[in-house]
DNA sequence: GTATTTTTATACTGTGCAGTATATTATATT
DNA sequence: AATATAATATACTGCACAGTATAAAAATAC
């Protein structure tokens, strides 16, 4: 208990015993399977492996701690999107979004399912602040995706009738329609058969 | 607090002061609003209009009026599954099918979304058998519609390179995707333009 | 070495939860 | 009318929960 990793000389008081971005990881995983409500402090100081003042005074409560959760998870799981975007055509991007968002749902090193999706759905009246939260960072996704279309268009990599705002929302509602079989229990491949399908929706 | 509605004579004992029927629709109600768990017993008993010990002696305990709420479920706001797939042709029937879906799901007059993807993915692991429940059918649906294809396919109303199993699979996500976006406020005109372009996948 | 500051360990508090015990009320039977 | 039976109303039980008070421990500052 006297790791000190790294911190900045000048610090008084005893140092912290863990790894800030570490134990965030495992509050991630907790939050992920259970949802915001479903996961109790309990749950998250095991799987952390802290005490529950040092969660407390790291992170403030336990809806802080959610939010830090879901910045961690935008930074990690959820990164592919920000590259998937990046490809040079919409509808190689839209496929690497699509195929993406099947690894990350159906990845047996991560509990199955979206965090976002999971996590807004468990959860209840009292928690209303963080079920806008995350509806209000799913639009945000579709929002980057319809902005991404509208520029495709606009190259004439879209064709003149396609309508971006409705092909971001197809097909964002194909995601979140993945993460809940993937919590089902569906498989990377009987869900890479979806986005096969889905694609056939591509305006040609 | 005497109306004994129609009881066949014979029974003795003080008469049921409510009628089940009804208060299990109030009791769908809060379930499909806030999930298995999110729902106490204060919001069921306040909704349903009677006290706990009426509640337990009528429906065992809250499992048991959770099932009881999911069967009204299937033969009320679910029932446009079974039309739907009476219709002549495979295509009219998914049509529909997705149609309706999107008619209950967000139907100002019910809660939006549905309530066997809103109450399994709101289901700790406290309430397991629930949520098994709810998978078992939900993939029930999608066997019904996997039928429905095969016989279109064995009656030349699909091609023969068509797969009932990933078309099944695929309109299910779809309607699984709209179930967490009316839960997170999408309008019925938005969902269906997703079913326009869902659709786009038929297989000619 | 002593004081100061921050984290940690343990144990607690109040609240909401599902389920139940007890007593009362309303009906049918006799 | 008296009795048996079933439903209701009120109040309770034990438990899990989020959050916290208190004191001990581990580091820096002087």
């Amino acid at each position: 208990m006297s790791v000190n990793k790294g911190r900045p000389a000048g610090r008084r008081g005893r140092p912290r015993a863990f790894d800030v971005e570490e134990v965030l990881d495992r509050a991630l995983q907790v939050f992920w399977r259970k949802g915001y409500e479903g996961a109790s402090l309990d749950d998250l100081t095991g799987a952390m492996g802290i005490s529950r003042p040092s969660l407390y005074a790291a992170f403030g409560d336990k809806e802080g701690l959610f939010r830090k959760a879901l910045d961690h998870y935008a930074d990690g799981p959820l990164s592919f999107t920000r590259e998937a975007l990046k490809e040079p055509t919409a509808r190689a991007a839209v496929e690497r979004l699509l195929l993406g968002a099947v690894k990350m749902q159906a990845d047996p090193d991560t509990p199955p399912g979206c965090l976002m999706v999971h996590g807004a759905l468990a959860c209840g009246e009292g928690a209303d602040s963080i079920r806008q939260e995350l509806n209000s960072r799913r639009a945000a996704y579709e929002a980057d995706l319809r902005r991404r279309l509208v520029r495709a268009k606009a190259e004439g990599d879209l064709p003149p009738d396609a309508n971006p705002a409705d092909l971001a929302r197809y097909f964002v509602t194909v995601v979140r329609g993945m993460a809940v079989e993937a919590a089902g229990g569906a498989s990377s491949h009987q869900l890479r058969r979806v986005v096969r399908l889905a694609l056939r929706a591509w305006p040609e």
